[in-house]
DNA sequence: TTCAATAGTTCAATATTCTTGAACTATTGA
DNA sequence: TCAATAGTTCAAGAATATTGAACTATTGAA
């Protein structure tokens, strides 16, 4: 694709762009299952969710620029992968706490 | 004031809901003064940011509507309080995550 | 090679949400 | 009774989000 990805370093990430991140409940379902999976997974297997691909690119990106995911084209695809070591780093406790809350939360609806 | 404050149980908190109130740096801001006063505090001495009242007072209906703080009208103020507790019950860890990552993140530019 | 299919991205327009000035309300103290 | 205080509410303009349509890059097959 035309531009390449940005990937803040970690120093540059932020706590309010990271809570703004995942405060949407389909970003939320797409970085779960991220975190979930251990690997990659390409955008559309890692959405689990109908929403319009234009729609969908908008969310990785978001949650791309907000430091929580890494992405990288490979063929037609673009695989994605959480940056959980350096966001644990970052912010000690965060990413666990929001997972364990967001398990115990069967009223998202769209998770899983 | 005319219509009573809306208090959600903790039951029906979200955390989406939680996450969204706390990705705005103003209002991290202000339930960060809430928990570390650990007792009340009406909304202008909370609020360590010169917006204007109107935005204010939108800004502590969100958080009150998220479910993070309780409010109480005594004299011609409010007195706001966070829900600590029953967050730490219904989301462990959840509340000291996200207030430690903030303590550590000077870049935020408010707080304080 | 060419071509169609795949997997996203980008753009632009509409829809939704936020911010804030101005007017309003409730309580207090003089 | 009145002014001052501390917020709330409303409405309008500003800022963001969502999405259909057009576009791009890569692959695999003919």
């Amino acid at each position: 694709m035309a531009r390449p990805f940005v990937h803040p370093p970690i120093e540059d990430v932020s706590l309010e762009g990271v809570l703004y991140a995942l405060a949407d409940p389909h970003r939320l379902a797409i970085f779960r299952r991220l975190t979930g999976c251990g690997g990659t997974m390409n955008c559309s297997t890692a959405a689990p969710c109908d929403l319009p691909k234009s729609t969908l690119s908008h969310h990785f990106k978001l949650l791309r620029e907000a430091g929580l995911i890494r992405s990288e084209k490979q063929g037609t695809q673009v695989v994605n992968m959480a940056r959980c070591d350096e966001l644990e780093q970052k912010f000690p406790g965060l990413v666990h706490a929001i997972l364990t809350s967001s398990d115990a939360c069967e009223s998202d609806g769209i998770n899983r």
